[in-house]
DNA sequence: TTTTCCAGCTAATACGGATTATCACCGCTA
DNA sequence: TAGCGGTGATAATCCGTATTAGCTGGAAAA
């Protein structure tokens, strides 16, 4: 329509007609013009093919994304991911082909699998397989994990919490407050957030020289004298009140009950917790930021997002102790 | 790697190695192994470019989906449309990359539209631009809209609530209690989903024989002399039963308020409505069921989905009048 | 023996852009 | 008049796949 070859059109569209390559002002003009009547786009997907780059973003999570069960775990890391890539100029790739079958969890590789459809990838959840992280490293798929994980064959690029630090603090409060005897509920293992959080208390304790448990469940918690318990999960710390009233004990007169988490599973829940908060609208964002990273110049960058304490009201010094005069930390 | 030629391989990954053209079990079966050990998978880009499908659904809406201010409402479609997608094996693409520009909405067709990046697109939200729509159909883009749209230089096709049958039977209810003089509150026009329920309310009081009346705000609603009013949306209700409440009365005792919408804007209240649902769950599945339809056979089929009556605690007999003997319509 | 047929595979091409090397043209110089 | 340098545009090529027409060698048919 502007009597000009297919090149002159992707020069012009693509601002490259001011350098190294010219094309006159008239044509210029006479091109941007029947692109404007005609509003001509580039197909995005030639453009990809051509060079290599989508402005896409995969989101990949093992468990549907939007469903309640898991909306209000998730929802928080998609709205920082989706303010950064906005902020990009990205638009967002969400997974959903891969079906999840029948007790089985989503796979990122399968015959089918559509990863490299992206740019890059976020992947999201509390557990990755490992063997998956190893072959998005081999395979050069670029990609960030939310959540710290171990090395998988190569260091992992990742955006995870600082738990250690956070849970110091908090055993710091607690024994400020007297408490000489504190218990870990939780698994502590499986995923990097829960050994780490776990690594967290077992050093503070240590630190702070008072003794601590660790149990799997709340399970025998009242038999071992204990005056403080750190929930692993909101779950557990609901368990553990729940528990603790049952048997007419007092939250927080006679346990304090701190939680370490947000929900992963769906708990409703109007108490107050005293504990942390996990950054995780801060941790969507950058996520996205260490991809764009990632993608640009390579590498592999890890990134810890300081845990943020929460006051609440689950928190009381030991009853029939006196208080210590150590200063309460901040 | 296995020694056969590209062709080969294109052929066996898509299982074309059986009908009109033969490629040997045996070479087959070489190709396959390959496949296996490397982990190949066909580049989705170049696929795309080749054959013109992607299995990629764009969701589009005019306002960021995640964050909070709009998240509630929102929600549920993705819900829909995320279990919806997942069965037909297709990926959802978030258009986040068209910013919102400080006090603009976003624009499917910016320069940089990105639109044509999937196969078909959802569109959400209250309103859609009409020339967006104009251009949508012009182009031959396919694409479903969540709400019902008026024609836009042709059929547009949607999936949409069932406003009128609903609000019909709410106003059927109410004058069964004794009202007989039944206020709408709201603006009534601007997004089709709003004429609807207005639309629904005039002729639902004409056919009972109750006397209607149209406010765009509460303003002046307790001149009226109403004994029952429609709130076109949640936030309207729960701005009538706090003026209600500021004026000494009660609700549903002195004043019936029903609500026909759930909020678009963030509004907490615990107050339990009668009203009706909007099925939106349900809409975000059937928008992306239409969706594969137009995308195999074009058309713009409509569809519209019943709304559910909403039971709730704010509907009650008019005061000092006898309730009718006409039944109480379900 | 020559032709036909068919199974089994591949070369060539399209898809719609981005990129690069090249080309035509003009005015100017030697 | 041949040579030269700069300008403005384009032909050719590539990206990785799907598709189609065509090629090859051997067996069956003529």
């Amino acid at each position: 329509m502007a009597g000009v070859s297919q090149t002159t059109v992707s020069l012009v569209l693509n601002g490259r007609a001011e350098g190294e390559v010219r094309i006159s002002q008239e044509t210029r003009d006479r091109v941007l013009q029947v692109i404007r009547e005609t509003g001509y786009v580039a197909d995005p997907v030639a453009r990809r093919l051509a060079d290599r780059r989508n402005r896409i973003l995969g989101v990949f999570t093992y468990e549907a994304v939007f469903p309640a069960e898991s909306a209000d775990f998730y929802h928080p890391f998609l709205v920082g991911i989706e303010e950064c890539a906005e902020e990009a100029g990205c638009d967002l790739l969400l997974f959903t082909s891969a079906k999840v079958v029948q007790g089985e969890r989503r796979r990122i590789f399968s015959a089918e699998s559509r990863i490299r459809l992206a740019d890059g990838c976020v992947l999201l959840g509390r557990t990755v397989d490992k063997d998956d992280l190893a072959r998005l490293l081999t395979e050069g798929i670029p990609f960030v994990s939310v959540g710290r994980r171990d090395d998988a064959g190569g260091p992992v690029p990742y955006v995870g919490a600082d738990y250690p630090p956070a849970v110091r603090a908090l055993v710091e409060r607690a024994a400020a407050l007297g408490h000489r005897r504190l218990a870990y509920v939780g698994v502590g293992v499986g995923a990097e957030s829960y050994s780490d959080r776990l690594r967290g208390f077992t050093e503070a304790v240590a630190a702070v020289g008072a003794e601590g448990l660790h149990l799997t469940s709340a399970d025998g918690l009242f038999d071992t004298g204990a005056t403080a318990v750190l929930a692993e999960e909101l779950a557990d710390g609901v368990a553990i009140v729940r528990a603790a009233r049952e048997r007419g004990l007092d939250v927080p007169r006679d346990l304090s009950v701190l939680v370490l988490g947000a929900h992963t599973t769906p708990v409703r829940t109007d108490i107050d917790f005293t504990g942390l908060r996990i950054p995780r609208r801060e941790m969507g964002r950058r996520a996205v930021e260490l991809l764009t990273q990632v993608l640009e110049s390579g590498g592999a960058p890890q990134d810890m997002l300081p845990c943020e304490l929460v006051e609440g009201s689950t928190l009381a010094p030991v009853q029939n102790a006196p208080v210590q005069n150590a200063p309460v930390q901040n």
